[in-house]
DNA sequence: ACGCAGGGTAGACACTGTCTACGCCGCCTG
DNA sequence: CAGGCGGCGTAGACAGTGTCTACCCTGCGT
């Protein structure tokens, strides 16, 4: 989506990905992907001016692919709201749980100019997707459509975060993943349908 | 709790304390803590052989700070369970918003030394304390009180982290902090008593 | 009185981000 | 066609970092 595929920016930003994916956040720097792209270390500066331009541009990727898988996943599953939610959020943990490195990445804001680069706009279309399923699952006898939503969304990321630590299996004893999902499910959207 | 408080180890330790809450964990270089002490780059080296090391102590000190908050409201408040989930949800995220740094710190597992200085379990008798109290307000058709307990768990650190990232405004539109609070703990708990 | 160990000093090394001056090459203009 | 000029990458420098190592100094026990 931006400009050439082939140009220093982009393979830049692609080594930056295979990085972060592989090795964690603290492992790129720029000097690296600069080694990694064949070029000086102070190549890179003419596309990002500092360490977190780069990395936000990597970020940015990564909520490009989540959006995509989540939208991949809409499109492979039953229309039923409740279906899509339960969907939407296993692609959400399962993305969180095998691409650790760039799903913190994503929302180390320390780290990303979320201001600037506007950054964090980018995870809007994901939180539309996830209000729209909410205001269709919702009972009348819940909280507003928003705050709901926010309520699932947050409950989804502490799940991936803590998961990600790994201490709520140490903490609740168990290794059923899945528990705690369908409980929070349950928990925002009332029992599970039949 | 660890040996005299006057020794070089408990004055860096505070030193980085105090870094932490006041710049943020990537403030608190090994360095910088030597030189507020008034001591030689190398000296911290024989208390903390590595960085992780003096992060992981001072990670240590954040969970005994939030643990002791948790429990001094646990003695300030009635002893009504569905009462005193509340007042922890909010001691939490109160902790969480005020001490910013020393909160991201505690739970970035890729910083601290997990595994070797069991930090995880520092957060154990936190855990447990809402664990009892989300066993006693659980209601018989909720989900077995350890998966409650993680689920809500969950859900307070969600919103805690999406705050701090400042995206929940941005995505609900709304300002009103507690309301999401209370629709989670609702959502978990059921409905609020009159 | 001796020596020995713990605790702090100081220098070195490799690495980082950032800044600056410098070249190279291609394109646009006169 | 000649000239220059601007984008792009190179290369060196600087301050800062974690980590390692050799050293020293002081106080204690024998």
């Amino acid at each position: 989506m931006d400009a050439d595929e082939t140009g220093l920016r982009a393979r830049l930003v692609a080594a930056g990905v295979d990085l972060v994916l592989r090795e964690g956040q603290s492992a790129v720097s720029l000097r690296e992907i600069a080694r990694r792209a064949g070029v000086s270390h102070g190549a890179p500066r003419r596309y990002f001016p500092s360490h977190v331009d780069l990395l936000s541009a990597i970020a940015r990727e990564g909520f490009a692919d989540l959006t995509a898988r989540v939208e991949q996943t809409m499109r492979d599953v039953d229309p039923d709201p409740r279906t899509r939610l339960t969907a939407l959020a296993r692609t959400y943990l399962d993305f969180a749980a095998t691409h650790r490195g760039m799903f913190e990445l994503m929302f180390r804001h320390d780290l990303l100019d979320s201001g600037r680069l506007r950054l964090r706009e980018t995870s809007l279309p994901l939180f539309a997707v996830l209000a729209d399923l909410v205001a269709r699952a919702r009972r009348p006898t819940d909280a507003p459509a928003a705050v709901l939503a926010g309520a699932l969304w947050a409950n989804l990321h502490g799940i991936a975060q803590l998961w990600a630590w790994g201490s709520l299996p140490l903490a609740t004893g168990t290794t059923d993943d899945d528990a705690l999902l369908r409980a929070a499910l349950e928990a925002h959207l009332g029992p599970a349908p039949a």
